[in-house]
DNA sequence: GCATCCACTGTAAACGTTTACAGCACTCGA
DNA sequence: TCGAGTGCTGTAAACGTTTACAGTGGATGC
């Protein structure tokens, strides 16, 4: 299988390359001279090569999505919606993972190589280091998580704030009253706005007992690790406050452990709203984060600075919104899973509630 | 933050070109070279441009890992295993999905333009076009997941007819006398192995009953309608097999609005032992096809086959092993959550059986 | 019949690298 | 003193494309 390349393909045609590029691409050639070269290139089995092309044009139609951690559902429901707005725009998307293998500062770089016309970063931790990297990337960078000060970088977050709010008023309406936070790694981004979101909350409720702990990192093992130790203080909370769905599974499977009833003895509350806060039993009271919608506002701020590069960076951050499981509501029946998660917001039957 | 390129910093170091290259390639070149022009690009910023590199170079140190269904955590559990491997050997991987929005035979097309130095495929469907794409594409591709007849493409697969005996089997000797097969799409090569495979497990055990369903996809929510036609009939089995776990989950949901009781009134299992097979309750009791081994497997191969692309095409089979929980034996307690796949599958606590 | 335009074509120069090759200066052994 | 070797350097050619430019021939306008 030996490359074939378009002199080839030319001189199989009878014409120089530069009238077998024109036909390849449309541009302006007689029919004879594209009939003769599209022949020829059908029969040779002529691909255009890529990285030939890249050079030349200046760019590759590739985009990246970089995340931090793709084992936790909620990035892959925003890659999902990012790729549907990338690959609208003519992009093809491609993932890599900043996770343990390779830091999210030698992913930038690697990408910024030119490899990509532009990316989309969800990073766990927004060091300086990667700030710095950020700052001078000849290459469009869309952050797909909350940024420290005025960064000139374009930014989509969730608001962490009000999410923490709207579980804990939520909480304290269903009348409890000793709230355990279960954080995950709190020098991450979303830790450390959780951290404080959860802090603002309870301060606005000074009748209520609060405490937090924190799990080795946002997954279900780790959750059920941490809410175990939480489990086992002397005077239980009557309410445990995840940092994202995941911790929160891990914390329902600890309370059945303990042999309390949710929500009876123990309500528990996630974040994000991905489709397994519907799955599990009882249903996980969430905060959906609008993953969905970052993804596309994010694919969309993208394709914007790629357009127009000295436009000036904007930040778009995605109000939350509350959606009440059994977890934490007696009288809440959980529902059937739903083929889409827009049915799930927004469902018919009304069988979950939103509020916020 | 204009492009800068070896030129300028070979100018600004007071050498050709040639040198500067050689210099930042740790190839021969003077102490005091390597000196003034590793300081000229770092006062620059030089970062040297991948696609001219690849170009010139004939590779890009990209491997690709094209996926059909990456909401299948399934998938994601391969893909860590493949980025293990492959990041260890200095390339780096990068996903695409083929899925809706692009099939995968341009996901394969368009991969083979150069983009990437080899690929691993995990189609759900394979058709003649794939095939004959894979036939004639130049670059390095290892298939994951079942190929038909004797191709000359490397393959690595699980074996869903052992995995469907040992379901079956267990739930006869469960004493389970009439089950239910709640399939993916046939059309799909899972769909058809585990529908052979089912058909050739029951018809073993000929004092059983059996009966068959297809699911719209292999999801949650479509295992969960799929599982409330079966159990809408008038004779109710008391056995679901489903095709995979998401199936599965659903399958139990179902069975929940039913009022059933798990494993008392019915019997579910899965495959693929995901982590969310522990995670559900009951337990999922579920067929571990090695994914994480697979992805590993795939990956291997294809670092072989790019070492030495004369190298006869292999197929591996990865052998399944039952892993057995609540949702199938009434005596089995639900095990906490583990921190990882290896503990899950071998825990020291035994709360867990594995067999086949 | 001449100039003008038009549709099309080929030549050649890029894009940013790497690298074969030749050349240079110097050392060393004979 | 010479030849060969060594260590380094620059020139220039490649990699496979796209595209600016300068034609070419023929049709068309007057």
């Amino acid at each position: 299988m030996a490359r074939v390349t378009i002199t080839q393909v030319a001189a199989h045609a009878g014409v120089s390359v530069a009238s077998a590029s024109r036909a390849l691409n449309g541009l302006i050639a007689s029919p004879q001279t594209v009939a003769k070269v599209q022949h020829a290139a059908e029969k040779l089995g002529y691909v255009a090569d890529a990285t030939a092309q890249s050079l030349k044009r200046g760019r590759t139609n590739q985009l990246a999505y970089a995340v931090a951690d793709i084992g936790n559902p909620v990035y892959v429901e925003m890659m999902t919606a990012v790729e549907r707005v990338v690959s609208a725009s003519g992009y093809r998307l491609v993932l890599s993972s900043m996770g343990t293998l390779s830091s999210s500062v030698d992913v930038v770089r690697d990408l910024s190589r030119g490899y990509v016309d532009g990316m989309i970063l969800s990073p766990l931790r927004v060091t300086d280091e990667l700030l710095a990297v950020l700052a001078k990337t000849p290459v469009p960078v869309v952050v797909l998580g909350h940024l420290p000060g005025r960064q000139s970088i374009d930014n989509v977050r969730a608001d962490s704030l009000t999410a923490m709010r709207l579980v804990v008023d939520h909480l304290v309406a269903e009348g409890r009253s000793d709230v355990a936070f279960v954080n995950g790694p709190s020098d991450t981004t979303p830790g450390a706005f959780r951290r404080d979101g959860f802090a603002a909350a309870v301060a606005a409720h000074p009748e209520i007992l609060a405490r937090s702990v924190e799990a080795e990192d946002f997954t279900i093992a780790a959750g059920y690790a941490a809410a175990r130790l939480v489990l086992s203080e002397e005077s239980r909370p009557d309410a445990i406050v995840a940092a994202n769905d995941l911790i929160g599974i891990g914390a329902i499977r600890a309370a059945e452990d303990f042999g309390l009833s949710i929500p009876g003895d123990i309500a528990v509350t996630g974040i994000d709203n991905t489709e397994l806060a519907g799955v599990v039993r009882p249903g996980l009271t969430s905060v959906d984060l609008g993953a969905e919608e970052r993804g596309r506002a994010a694919a969309e701020l993208l394709l914007k600075r790629i357009m127009d590069p000295e436009r000036p960076a904007h930040t778009i951050a995605i109000a939350p919104s509350l959606v009440v499981r059994g977890s934490s509501h007696a009288r809440m029946p959980d529902p059937a899973p739903s083929p889409t998660r827009e049915h799930t917001e927004h469902t018919d039957l009304n069988e979950e509630r939103e509020a916020g």
